[in-house]
Formats: structure tokens, sequence, C-alpha cells
RNA sequence: GGGCACAUAACUCAGCGGUAGAGUGCUGUCUUCACACGGCAGAAGUCACAGGUUCAAAUCCUGUUGUGCCCACCA
């Protein structure tokens, strides 16, 4: 089977006959289902999280629609604010661009340009890919749509105070030139120093002072606080030396002892000379350094904190491009705040006052899309009030509006929105949805949908509302647009028709990496804006791992890029494979075996369905008439036939419950097994005789017409998870309506499982291989056609083995199968026990009474094992008394099967 | 520092109260008229360790060890 052939032919015409749109489904009455896809990058291009991602979100769609739903999955992609903007930049750099000589609105026309002309990669691999999505529905965050989702979002939320604008310390990228919010600061770990540097104490320091180091070493009782004949000086430990020129306060736990005396004196900050006062605060560790700890309230957010509580001074010496600033003395000003670190700790050294440098590990935060290390500073920003959007979110989950699968992964977000801060929204970025807000030439801000609205604002404020108003620069963090989607996709603020029939959608499916990002404040926002969760289930699907088990990373270079994986194996294997591997777990690793054998599963298919329609030609409609219906009887239904209807319907019902439950694995094993185990390997090979015969006759034109009804069902209830194979096939046989897309997914019919179907058949299959068994074990050639006698348990085993005499002889290449009420006690033959029927192989000369005897025993050994664990259980009267009553009938009545087949097995042995 | 997972066959993983399954790999065998990306047969696991609950534990509880992830302001 070649994929390349097939797949990438049937993904334009679904799309141009318009399957894919919920309008496809024509009946008023039909359920909806609905998704929002996770909307990628617009700069983004296919990664394997996205092959699965949408490899299960296309399955649920497929088989919902194939399940009779109204069904939409709506496609978009995101401005992506800093991603995008920074795409351009480069862009413009290999002209020599600068984007500030380009200015503002050129720029932004400028990215408007690149979207048009690359942004649509992610889109055309969704293609390849096979999604069911509606293009017709697409959207884009920046839309004009969703654009006016965000201006009223923003309005009411300021409009209720849950907006605010205000001073506060933020994450500052230098890299960016942004602020930026918590999510976006990723922790790393670095090797730097723990600076221990002395601050005077009641004087000042202008000369060296000697000796200070040694004091500071020979302390017997550890204290930071030294006493000297230059004076006393106190010990601080700090990481970020520059920022004492900064410093405004030095703190120390209250319950510390040591510094009691302290309290209400101040110390002079070297270097700078000014008086900074002892502080008394509870977030100081007694045990860390010295249990003194330098305050600057500008540039670190505890401190900022300890600042606002102490009524401390706020001096900034660190500016937005993480240059020493005006504020500071006149030597450092300019310096970048690395090189100020080295001047500091230089000057610091000249005075004596540095005590002790030693090597330390500690997490500094980075902007996680620059890189740069974050600069806590001191800025006024537009601020989401959080908690009270938090409170609803987490109790729609408490109260099971919104369902995680896993579980586990609700304890994810609540941990989240239990802990959470309020989120710095503006950006100052020129990529991104402008805030909706205009300043007065006084600096006051008016929120407002538009300028005319504004002006009304000022006028009911009482204010001149034909002032000069400044437009705000700010656009806004691009997840405060992502959080909408769901509701501004449909239409949002208008109550559309789309709104209300698609909102709340049924489920979301994402990763976990994306729980605080956008789950969390889609919820927070749905809630708010439509009163309604917007969404019922939340699947987060695994990680995807490489094959060593390590996270992909462009760092690490194992990044294994999908498109190459569907070159090698075929879409559908890699879909098949994602699917089978989509456990209940967190992570996944994609193993190339799972590819081969998903591969390997698509050859199955592809070579099966090539058998068929080359043996069964005669009973094809190649015309495109109805589906063979399986009750059109010909000839009378042979145990094959009702066990593999019996086995396609248990499946069907399988598959369907495993998908509602998001049970991926499941629905793929098990349809891998069905197909490849029962009907390629058991049911084809049972027919083949009819199937394979010159003339045709009843039985061979019934047979044939059911193996193609199962093939054709069994073509739908694959289609969700390898689509172009099916459909490929599915054309080829007869069937009813022009896709395999719009075909009904097979019903599982709980009135067509037929269980004594099964166990005849489980029994049947038992003795063809047991029969091959000792073919194989005494290395019989299949050329030698052997006799085999078989003592049936009873009358109606007697009357199977009967019927399926022609079956079993030619599938364990017996010539004659003799059935008989008792074995002859003759040696040199080898035996079998199936169930309660016995079985012998006459081997005169060739049985090897060796072998024989350790296969046999070995298979006792079994038998008894199994069967003293049971004696256990049933001499225990706790057992008899207590156990489930069911659970100790079946297991006395297995217990009698195996004491029939020990002994049966005994006498073989001992006739041996 | 806090929280959450996970430890089952050589590898990757299912199973989650009635003494173990899959895919790959491995062994043997077969080029039998859909498929060697195949058929047939087979070997392989004291379910991390120690306690406890239960008539019964891989499965529930506790602890230990090991691994991974997330969150967090120890300067």
């Amino acid at each position: 089977y070649d994929p390349k052939e097939v797949e990438g032919r049937w993904y334009p015409i679904w799309e141009s006959r318009h399957y894919f749109t919920p309008e496809a489904n024509a009946n008023p009455r039909a359920r909806v289902f609905s998704m929002v896809i996770p909307p990628p990058n617009v700069t983004g291009y296919l990664h394997m999280g996205h092959a699965l991602n949408h490899t299960l979100q296309d399955t649920l769609a497929r088989w919902r629609r194939m399940s009779g739903d109204r069904v939409l999955w709506l496609p978009g992609t995101d401005h992506a604010g800093i991603a995008t903007q920074m795409v351009v930049e480069k862009q413009l750099l290999h002209e020599g661009v600068n984007r500030r000589d380009l200015g503002r609105e050129k720029f932004v026309e400028r990215v408007w340009d690149w979207k048009a002309h690359y942004g649509g990669t992610i889109q055309r691999q969704m293609r390849v890919l096979g999604d069911s999505v509606d293009w017709t529905r697409e959207r884009f965050t920046m839309d004009g749509s969703l654009s006016n989702a965000v201006k009223e979002v923003f309005v009411r939320l300021y409009d209720e105070g849950l907006i605010y604008r205000g001073e506060y310390m933020i994450n500052w990228s230098p890299g960016l030139q942004t602020a930026i919010s918590d999510l976006e600061v990723e922790m790393r770990q670095v090797k730097g120093k723990l600076y221990h540097i002395a601050y005077p104490v009641g004087h000042a320091v202008t000369n060296r002072v000697e000796g200070l180091a040694e004091t500071y070493e020979g302390q017997t009782e550890f204290s930071g606080w030294l006493k000297t004949p230059d004076g006393d000086f106190v010990v601080v430990a700090t990481t970020r030396p520059e920022t004492m020129l900064a410093d405004t306060a030095i703190a120390f736990n209250p319950e510390d002892e040591r510094y009691r005396a302290l309290a209400g004196k101040s110390a002079t900050l070297p270097l700078i000379g000014r008086e900074t006062p002892f502080i008394q605060d509870e977030v100081v560790e007694k045990d860390f350094g010295t249990g003194f700890l330098k305050v600057t309230p500008a540039h670190d957010p505890n401190d900022f904190a300890m600042g606002r509580r102490h009524n401390l001074e706020f001096i900034q010496v660190i500016g937005k491009d993480a240059r020493v600033t005006g504020d500071a003395p006149e030597k450092y000003r300019g310096l970048d705040r690395y090189e100020a670190r080295k001047q500091v700790i230089a000057d610091l050294e000249a005075l004596g006052l540095l005590l002790k440098t030693e090597d330390y590990t500690h997490n500094v935060g980075h902007c996680q899309r620059s890189g740069v290390a974050i600069e806590p500073l001191i800025s006024t920003q537009w601020f989401m009030r959080m908690k009270p959007l938090a409170e609803p979110a987490i109790a729609a989950v408490r109260e099971g509006r919104t369902k995680f699968v896993p579980e586990s992964a609700a304890k994810i977000y609540f941990n989240w929105l239990e802990n959470i801060q309020d989120w710095c929204v503006s950006r100052q970025l020129w990529w991104g949805h402008r805030i909706p807000a205009w300043y007065t030439p006084d600096g006051q801000p008016v929120v407002a949908r538009d300028e005319q609205e504004a002006r009304r604002r000022l006028a009911e404020r009482g204010e001149d509302p034909n002032v000069a108003l400044r437009a705000e620069e700010d656009v806004l963090d691009t997840w405060f647009s992502s959080q909408l989607w769901p509701f501004s996709t449909l239409g949002w603020p208008d109550q559309t028709e789309e709104l209300k029939t698609y909102y709340p959608t049924d489920v979301l499916v994402t990763g976990f990496d994306i729980i605080f990002f956008w789950v969390a404040r889609m919820m927070m926002m749905g809630l708010k804006f439509m009163g309604e969760v917007p969404f019922r289930t939340v699947y987060i699907n695994a990680l995807i791992l490489d094959p060593e088990g390590q996270k992909m990373s462009k760092t690490k270079g194992n990044v294994i890029n999908p498109l190459d994986v569907f070159d090698k194996y075929g879409t559908d294997a890699a879909r098949f494979a994602l699917t089978a591997a989509s456990t209940a777990g967190l992570t996944l690793s994609l193993q190339e075996s799972k590819l081969e054998s998903a591969r390997n599963f698509a050859n199955k298919i592809w070579n099966a369905t090539r058998f068929v329609l080359l043996n069964c030609d005669d009973v094809l409609d190649t015309q495109g008439g109805a589906p063979l219906d399986w009750e059109t009887e010909i000839a009378p239904p042979e145990l094959a036939d009702q066990w593999i209807l019996s086995r396609l319907n248990r499946v069907g019902l399988g598959v369907r419950d495993a998908l509602g439950e998001f049970r991926f694995h499941e629905a793929a094993s098990t349809l891998y097994h069905f197909f490849w185990d029962d009907f390629c390997d058991w049911y084809i090979e049972m027919s083949k005789p009819f199937v394979t015969a010159k003339e045709p006759t009843p039985q061979s034109t019934a047979v044939k017409r059911r193996i193609i009804y199962v093939l054709e069902q069994s073509l739908r209830l694959l289609h969700p998870v390898m689509p172009f194979i099916t459909e490929e096939l599915w054309q080829r046989l007869p069937h009813k309506g022009e896709t395999i897309c719009l075909a009904e997914f097979t019903p599982g019919d709980p009135a067509r499982i037929d269980e004594r179907a099964e166990r005849e058949m489980a029994l049947v299959i038992e003795v063809i291989t047991r029969l091959r068994n000792i073919r194989s074990t005494f290395n019989i050639a299949p050329s030698i056609k052997l006799k085999a006698q078989i003592a049936p348990a009873d009358a109606s085993t007697r009357d199977l083995i009967a019927r399926m005499e022609d079956h079993v002889k030619r599938l364990a290449r017996i010539e004659e199968l003799q059935i008989v009420d008792k074995l002859p006690a003759r040696k040199g033959s080898a035996r079998a026990v199936v169930g309660a029927s016995e079985i012998a192989v006459p081997l005169e000369g060739l049985i090897d009474f060796e072998n024989e005897r350790s296969r046999l025993e070995k298979e006792l050994n079994k038998l008894i094992n199994e069967r003293g664990g049971l004696e256990k259980r049933l001499s225990n009267q706790d057992f008899i008394s207590r156990a489930a009553p069911d659970v100790v009938e079946t297991t006395r009545a297995r217990a009698e099967e195996l004491d029939d087949q020990v002994a049966k097995l005994r006498a073989v042995i001992e006739a041996l």
C-alpha cells in the first residue's frame, strides 16, 4: 500500500463539497456537537503536539458526524502578538529596516501583508492531516468581529472595576521592551554568586576598612552584626549587588533577637551614603544568610510588597533598557545591569566591604519569548482583577458543569485558580488589539469602545468632551482575545443564532501546558459573559516525548516533524499510532515500533480489501447501489457468519463507548484486533473455500456478500481514525451515499450480539490452534497431511465439530477428522484436551515421546497450578460465605472443569 | 519549599479488587493462489520494596526507595 497515492486526493473533494459544515446534516432534529480548535499561532507550523491534538479532535468530529450529529468544528488562528511581531521584525531586519523607522501604522500594515503571504502554513498542514474542520467559519483573533468582542469585554470589565490601570511591579522584558505576565516568565536555574556586603551602621565609609572580612569569617556565634573598632556593620547577602544603589531599607525578622537592638536605627548605604532604616518583617528568614535582607522596593517583587507595607521610598536605578538610570551616582549611569554589577562589586571590594563571594545556583525569571532575564520594574500598566472571576470558574468545575479528562488535570486547574494573581494585560507592542482607552491632556484615562464614546463619557463625567484625546498606545496580551474564542468566534456580543446553537461547545481538546494560559481564562470569560461554561468536557491530551522518553525541544535537537512521519509511514498510520498511544497518561512517547505497526495495519486493510475486491467481483454492485444488507439471505448463515456479525456489533458498541469516554487507545486497539484477528485471520480464512470457488453456489454468493458487508461496515468504524484509506477503499465497494464521511457509523446493536456463536467459535478456534500446536511441536512439514481424532465432550460439541469439520480440517491441515466417542488408547499419538473434549493425532514414527511428555506435563502443571489456587479459595469458609455468590459459583464450575481436564491429561500421560 | 503523577515481559505501554495483556523485539517454522509491512506456532513477568485493609490485592490504604512533571518571592 502506498499512502502517498491515496492521501491528498480526498481532502480537496471533501472540502469543496462542504461535507464538514454543520449544514451538511439536513436532519432538523439532529443533536449538535461543537468544538473550537485551539487556535495555533498564525506564524505556526504543525508540530507533533498539533498532530496528536488534531487527530483526536478530528476522530471525535468524524465519529459524531457519522453518528448523525450536526457537527461544527471551528478552525482559526491566533494573531500571536509577540511571536508575529518578532517574525516581521526579523524580516525587516533583512531589509535593513527597523520597525521604528517604519512607524507604527506602516509596521502593522506589514504584519497584515506578512499574514496574507505566509500566514496559511498551518491551515495547509491541517488539510494534510485531514482535519474535518468547517473552513467556511474560519476565524482569526484579529478579525473585525473578534476585535469588537475584545473591546466590548475590556470596556465592560473596566466599568465593573475588574480592569484597572495602576503603577505596580511588573515583569519587564528588556529583550522585547514590553511588560509580560507572570505566566510568560520562565524560571531558569542560573549559576550566580551570593555576595556578602557590609553596610556601616551609624557612620559612613569613605576609605577602605581593613580586616572586616576576617572579622566576619571569625564570628563564633554567627551573626551579621559586626562590632569593630571602626564602628558597627551589618552584613547582607545578595545575588544582585547592583540593586543596592536603590536600597531604601534593611530588614530582619521581628523574632530575630540578635538584631532587635537595631530597631529604629539605620545603616548608611555604601557608595551612596543614603541612610536606610532597619525594618522588621516576617518574610525575612532568620536562618538565611545573616538574617539581614537588603530591601530594594523598586527592583524586586518581594521588596516592592515590603516597601508598600513599610511606606518605603521607591528609587529606580535600572531602566527599561536594563541600564542604570540617572537616579544613580554618575559613575554607574548608562551601565548595563551586569556591567553595573561588576562595578559595584569592584567599588565595594575597594572599600573592604565585600566580605565574601560564594557560588550560588538559583532561579532567575526569564522572558519565555526572548530568553532575556526579566527585570522587575515599577510601571503603569493595565491589570485584570482575577479573584472575582476565578471563583465561579472554580465552582463550575467543582459542580461538574465542566469535566476534566483525565480527572487529575482538574487539580492543576484548581491549584492555579485558587492562588491566582492579578493579570497584567497591557503590552508595549504594536501588533495586537489596541487597548480601547484615551487620555485627556492631563493624562486621565477614559475607557470606551471608540473615541466618540470616550467623549460622551467625558461629558457624562462633567468634563469637557472636546479636549484633545490621545489614544492608548499599548495593546493587549494575546491571551486576552484567545480567552474569548469559544464565543467571539460565534458572533458575540451579538446574540446570534450561531451562538445559541453552538455555545457551549461539547469538548475542548488541548495540552496541559495551556490550562492556565487558556482553559482557565476561557472558563472565567465564558461564565462572565455567556453565563455558562464554554465547554462540557476538557480533554487533556498527552505531551509527546521522543522515542527516548525525552521532551522534544529545539535546543536538544530531538524534535520530530510530523510531516516527515506522515511521509514515511502515511498520515492514516501516523494518526492511528497517535490514537492507539493516547492512554490516560500525561505523556506519550512516540515509538518507531508503534508507527511501523500502524503502517502494517493500513497495509493489512488495503490488502484485505484488495483480496475481497479481487474475489468477490461477481457480487459487487459497481453501479453504487444500496449497500449489501446482512439480512439478504441467499443461504443460511453458518457459525462463522453468525460469529463475525456478533463481533462486528460488539466492536461497534465498544468503539462507541470508548470514544464517548475518550478512551482513544481502547477504540484503536479494539478496531485493530477486530479487523486483523477476527476478520482477516479467521473470517476471511474460513470463507476462502467459498470465495475462491470456481462455480458460484448460493452459499458462496451469500458468503461473499457477507464479507463485503462486514468489510464495508468495518471501514466506517475505522474512518474517524484513518480517514483517507477508508474513503479510498469504501468508494470501491458497494455503498450508499457519496462519501464515507457522511455514512452512518456502524451502530452496534446489542440484540445482534450472539453469545452462543462467540462461545462456539472460541472452541473451534481452540481446537484448530491445538492441532496446529501439535504440528508445530513435532516439526511436521506442511506437506504432510495428518489424521486426527476428536472425542467431543457432549452432544452439542459433537454437533458443533461436525458442522465445522471442513473448516477444522482445512485450517489445521488435517486430511481426515474422526469424531469418536472415546479415543483409542493408542501409543504414538499426540494428545490435547480442549474443555472437556479430547483430541488425538496419530503420529507413528513422527512422535518424540520425551518431547510429547514434556509438552503435556507443562500443560498439566499449568492446570494444576490454577486448580490449586481455586482450591485454596474454595476450602476457605470465609470465601464461601462472604464472596459474591456468582463468584463462588463460577469458581466451583471452573474447578470442576479443571478437575476433568487434569484427569484426562493424567491418563494421557500415563498411557505414554 | 509546596503540589501532582508514575514504578507491570528486553523496550514502550494497557489493565486498577477475583493470581496478568498488547505492540515491537525474541525463538521455531512456512515463500500455501490478499498481504514477508505476511501466515502459523512458541518462549518470556516473585506486577519497585515493606507493612496494612479484605474471604481475595498488580489493583485500595500507609510508609520506603527511585523517576518525571507543575507551582513557588528564600535574598
